[in-house]
Formats: C-alpha cells, structure tokens, sequence
DNA sequence: CCCACAATGTGCAAAAATTCACAATTAACC
DNA sequence: GGTTAATTGTGAATTTTTGCACATTGTGGG
C-alpha cells in the first residue's frame, strides 16, 4: 500500500486526493464515471434531431436521477439553460473536454489472445480517439503476425524502445493472470503512464502510474450475490 | 426510472435496499465487490504453503485498507482468529458461500463477435463454475459454425426456446451497441434472471431482472482524466 | 500461570456522496 | 407585458461508506 492509494471506482494512483481539486470544489470520484456514461446517448441525439435535452431524460437514459446528472455537471460549470435544458451538441462537447476525450491517446496492448485480440480490433477505440499503435505478445509463434487492423504482433521485448520511440501513453493488459505482473513491471520500465488491466489479478505499480483493473468475473459474482439474494428472499 | 433503480456501483436492479439487508444490518454496496477480489488472492494462496492470512497482509494485496477488510467480513460473521488472522481456505469458502460461487450457474451468450467469442472461450469463468450451454448470433453466416468449447451457434430466434429448455439463468451481450436493447427484451422474454451487458449502452430491463453494464471505454475514460490532470497539475 | 504480542471485531466519528427543496431564470402564450 | 410552466443550479439535510481507536481474544514462551 506504500505505493499505491485505491479509488473506490477501481481506479489507482497516487495522491489521489490532489487530483480531485478543482479550484476548490471537490469532485467526487463516481461523477467522473458518469460523465462517461452521459456521453453515450449524447453521441446518439447529437445525430439525430434533438437539439436540447433535459436532465431528467438523460437521467432516464443512463440510469441515474436527475438531480445527480444536474450536480455532476454543476461542478464543473453551467452547461445549461434555466427552464430549457441543455444543448445536446454543446454539453457533449464540454463532456469531452472535462474527460480529455476531445484529444487522441495512445495505446498499446499486451498479450494478443482471444480478448487482447477483441480488445485492438475494437472499433469503438479507435472511433473515440484511442489509437493503438503497438500490440506485443511473447509468444514467438504470434509474433511477425499482422492483424486486421494493420498492425504486427512485436515481442515483448521490444516494448521499451517502441513505447519511447512511438510515444506510447497507455498500455493495455490482456495476458493471463499469471503474466500480468511481469507485463506491469515492463510497461512501467519502459515510462509507460496508465495501464488498464484486463487479467484478474490487482497489479501494482509504482508511484506516478495510474492503473484502472477490469475484471469480468468481478461483475458476474456481482450478479450472482444479487441473484442467489433474490430468490433467498423469494421476492420473485 | 420507473423499473430500474442504479446501484453505485453499476449493477441495477429493483427494489435494492431489500435485497441489502442481512439480519438488521445494512451491507454497503461496495462491499460486495470487494469480497469478490479478495477472493483472487486467496484462491492463488490456497495452492501455496501459506496457511492464514491478516487483514493487513490480504488489504496489501487487493489495494484497500485493512479496516476495509475486516469490516466487510464482519458484515457476515465472524471468520478469522483474534491474534492469529484468517484461515485461507475456510475464508475463501466463506467468501464463495457469501457471494454464490459456491454453485454452478448456466450462462448464454448472444453476439459472437471478436468479444464476443473471447469471453466464451474463456476459462476463468467455467473454472469458477460459470457454465456456458448456449451462443446466439443473428448472422446467418455464423449460425451453425462450432466454436472451440464446443458449443454450436444458435439463431437468435432460438433463444426463448434453449433458455428455458436448459434453464440459463444469465445472458450476455457482447453485440454492437445498435442491437443489445433488442436482444435485451429477447433475452428478458425468454425468463433470463440477469444480464451481463458489454455494449456500450445502458439496456432497460423490466422488474425483477437485474443488470450489469460493462463498459471498457468508460475505464479508459476514467484513467485519461486522471492522466490530463497529472500533466495539468504538472505534479510529473 | 502470567505476560507480552499479535490480530480480529466493532462502536463511534469522520468523510464522501446523494438527495431534497427551492430560488433563479428562461420561454411561451395570451 | 404579465403570468404560467418548465428546468437549471445549489446550499442544506440526509444517507452511505470509510477510517479510527481500542477492547477483546488467542498464542507462545518463560
């Protein structure tokens, strides 16, 4: 734990609590999270008619209540119109730049199975501004390999010298659980910044490197817990 | 909002707060998530030597606080030892009993895309008793064609059908955004329990089903704010 | 048997996040 | 131009979650 300082959400980094000042509000840390998930619809009606939406239909769109959305915006200035709403195409363009999605990333991923595979072929990454440049994998048989979308499958061992020399912001993990680790270590040898870790396992990295862990199965015990709850209660 | 109600942490359903209670005492919704991840370490443990664990030790591990860890257990009973720690193996069963995992679950999958096809084929789920009986795909071009694990995919229009034949309690989506409302109202017609959604958008259900949204952008998402805000802050 | 040490379990305090209620503002209509 | 309806922005109250401090309990050694 010298290291490293757990966000509720799943984020980790260091001394978080600096990075969650703004002026001199504080800003929650699942508001991030939903500022993301706003901007889905928003993408959606920006296409289509709609020219305003209110925070009780984008409220009922992601789930949330509409104080919340109101709120998780506030802190951040007053993206809407009293008694109008807000103009959808404005408030996703202030979304984007709240989150630093308004630029393009970086990536590279690591460990080219059936996910890693997914995860690099994956059209929304690349359609939202996240661009991998580099895929590794230490198996020698998947390396020299290229993918559909272009690029080759390098070994392992070169990923310091391409991370630099590409300017590789973010890595992505999609090695087994066991790797995982290794990997860590080696993308943050190499001055790699994020990592989002797909193997479930919690790695740890040292100071100044944020990592986010995905875990799948996490999400189904979720269920489960909630399921098997459900019908102790035979409530359904 | 009307039959949907968003627990924090992403997991949806109706009529949360009853589903929390155990005996008189609340359990933070947090909470059982982490149970979840303490559960990883354990089980790599319970192969090794080591026979018990502290709060302190199992907290370092799965990045949080060691009251954290304590406190949640409490929420439960009363697992570990005072003066010596947890034992490894009983607490992992404890966890597995708390959350579910100590049954089998019947699982099917509608969409097999690249994503698709990864989560299926993956082994952390059949190993934690996770059991895939059925794939749905509406691409005629893929119907019929037999993956790996066996398994032969199934016309979406079968779906109502297989799952109540084979008494699939979960589905997952791994479609285009575009399809995963229409094939959420296909599943919950069906009599599906819960739904594990990887589409990024967020799936209405009806009453008396729940839902988990994963969504791999929203992640990304999270770790670039935090990366701008590093650099903007100038703290590296 | 007693003492020192280690580690859990827990009531209470603190912090964080959400919800509420309403003042403020705008648009639309007559 | 005034009145009504709609909707945002926000301080205060509430709820939820976490952290702290310590009493409690078990272990091992002399």
């Amino acid at each position: 734990m010298a290291s490293q300082v757990l966000i509720p959400s799943g984020i980790s980094g260091t001394n978080q609590a600096k990075w969650l000042m703004t002026k001199t509000k504080k800003i929650p840390v699942p508001t991030i999270e939903r500022l993301a998930r706003y901007s889905r619809p928003l993408e959606d009606l920006s296409g289509s008619g709609d020219v305003v939406i209110s925070s009780v239909r984008l409220a009922e769109l992601c789930g949330v209540t509409s104080p919340q959305v109101r709120k998780d915006l506030a802190y951040f200035g007053e993206f809407g119109t009293r008694g109008v709403g807000y103009n959808v195409e404005d408030l996703l363009k202030e979304i984007k730049k709240i989150l630093a999605t308004d630029q393009e990333w970086t990536l590279c991923i690591v460990g080219i199975g059936n996910l890693g595979n997914a995860l690099v072929e994956n059209e929304n990454f690349r359609k939202r501004g996240y661009n991998f440049l580099a895929a590794f994998d230490s198996d020698p048989k998947k390396v020299g390999h290229t993918l559909s979308c272009g690029l080759t499958i390098e070994p392992s061992r070169n990923m310091a010298q391409l991370i630099q020399k590409l300017h590789i912001e973010i890595g992505i993990i999609a090695t087994p659980p066991f790797d995982a680790q290794k990997v860590t270590n080696l993308l943050t040898d190499s001055g790699i910044k994020a990592i989002l870790n797909f193997a479930p396992i919690q790695v740890r990295v040292p100071e100044g490197c944020l990592v986010e862990n995905v875990d799948f199965t996490v999400s189904l015990e979720n269920i489960v817990y909630h399921l098997r709850d459900i019908s102790k209660k035979g409530l359904f």
